[in-house]
DNA sequence: TATTCGTTCGAACGTCCGTTCGAACGTAAT
DNA sequence: ATTACGTTCGAACGGACGTTCGAACGAATA
């Protein structure tokens, strides 16, 4: 029988949920893999990572790897794609339990933040390989991403209150704010920075009152 | 005779400045093949764009386009590096003109859209590439790139100011504003936006005031 | 016309990459 | 012990890529 990851591009029902397709061996040796591979997306791109620094980091021959999956494109695609969907999950949950547009915002910024810093070849790999996938892999990935980004400016929106309807100021904010978040990879190092509550407490205050002034 | 371009790397005195080293036709045929080059590594990004695909652009022969650079690293290093030199000149410039803080917040951020809009296929490789070059190259490139980040900070600091010296807030301000302009090329199609100065001015005002609120 | 030198090219070299194949291994059930 | 199946691997294929070489071209100079 074929690996059950080639199955992901049709069924929809294919997530890490629990372990019920495959023996727990598999999933776990799939976890090893799908995270050697970030880091090593992560660290030198994902052109220039070959199947072959996969082998070597995970001990694995080149063929055995292929088992777990059916091509280098379908490795990138699982590691966006699971991670859109977990920061999906964790918007909607602020979103539904928290009714102060403020607030909201202040919870999703924390909540990105915390969250490259716990994942960060993997949200590294969602920022700067998003043209990396073609076809349905790319559109799948886009689809997630929309939805991520449909989220946020709904924040906006209701910040913003212009009687419901999308405005172009709300789209253009989340756009801004997207940028900043997908930035963050290129100048954050552990320790040499403030942690997640004190970054969000201050790039939340910019975008709900403006970057500190001096007082004449 | 070798290629002047050989020279860049160690003479600094290398850029297009009018046409001193060759013959006008070199130069008038350089910034073709790096105007074909910037297209490519844009569309298809550095790794995944070939000399070959150059060759095709250009309608020039394999061979013949290395009588114009070293290597495809230089070829991306020439790109980045004039662009940011680029862009730091024009920065200078407003800050040495522009007494106001505030004003010169919005001058920068108006520049970088507008130069940003005249030259998108520079721009974006300029943030999509930062990792791709290794040794010198990068080396001379996160140079200029550091310049004009820390003039950007400089403005930061004026508007915030706390008796001079670079505080970590507006290093952070900087930062996050630089996330926003280096992902405009994730978004920003021609003729489906406002213009530039337009999103100039509501990205200033969210840094200067924030994201309008709804009032009560 | 002869010479020079900047410019162009066809053809190839060597390397590295993603992927595949069939055989073999290990483990648990019969 | 035998079977069955999930898992692993050595070895190789075919192709694409960056780069190079020596020869040839062409425009300006003498």
């Amino acid at each position: 029988m074929g690996s059950p990851v080639r199955n992901l591009k049709k069924t929809v029902t294919f997530e890490t949920r629990g372990s019920q397709h495959r023996t727990p061996r598999y999933n776990k040796k799939l976890r090893k893999v799908l995270s050697a591979s970030s880091a090593l997306f992560a660290r030198k791109g994902f052109e220039r990572a070959t199947i072959r620094d996969v082998s070597q980091a995970t001990g694995m021959s080149l063929a055995g790897l292929y088992y777990y999956f059916r091509s280098k494109e379908e490795l990138l695609f699982l590691i966006q794609f699971t991670t859109f969907e977990s920061l999906c999950e964790k918007l909607k949950e602020i979103i539904e339990n928290e009714t102060d547009p403020q607030t909201c915002l202040h919870s999703m910024i924390n909540m990105h933040f915390e969250y490259f810093i716990r994942n960060m070849n993997e949200l590294k790999i969602c920022s700067r390989e998003i043209e990396s996938l073609k076809g349905d892999f790319y559109r799948k990935v886009a689809e997630k991403r929309k939805k991520y980004f449909d989220l946020t400016q709904s924040i906006f929106e209701k910040i913003s209150n212009k009687s419901g309807g999308s405005s172009a100021e709300s789209r253009l904010a989340a756009l801004y704010l997207f940028g900043t978040l997908n930035w963050i990879y290129q100048w954050y190092r552990t320790g040499r920075y403030p942690d997640a509550k004190e970054l969000a407490r201050q790039l939340t205050a910019i975008y709900l009152q403006g970057f500190p002034r001096k007082s004449k």
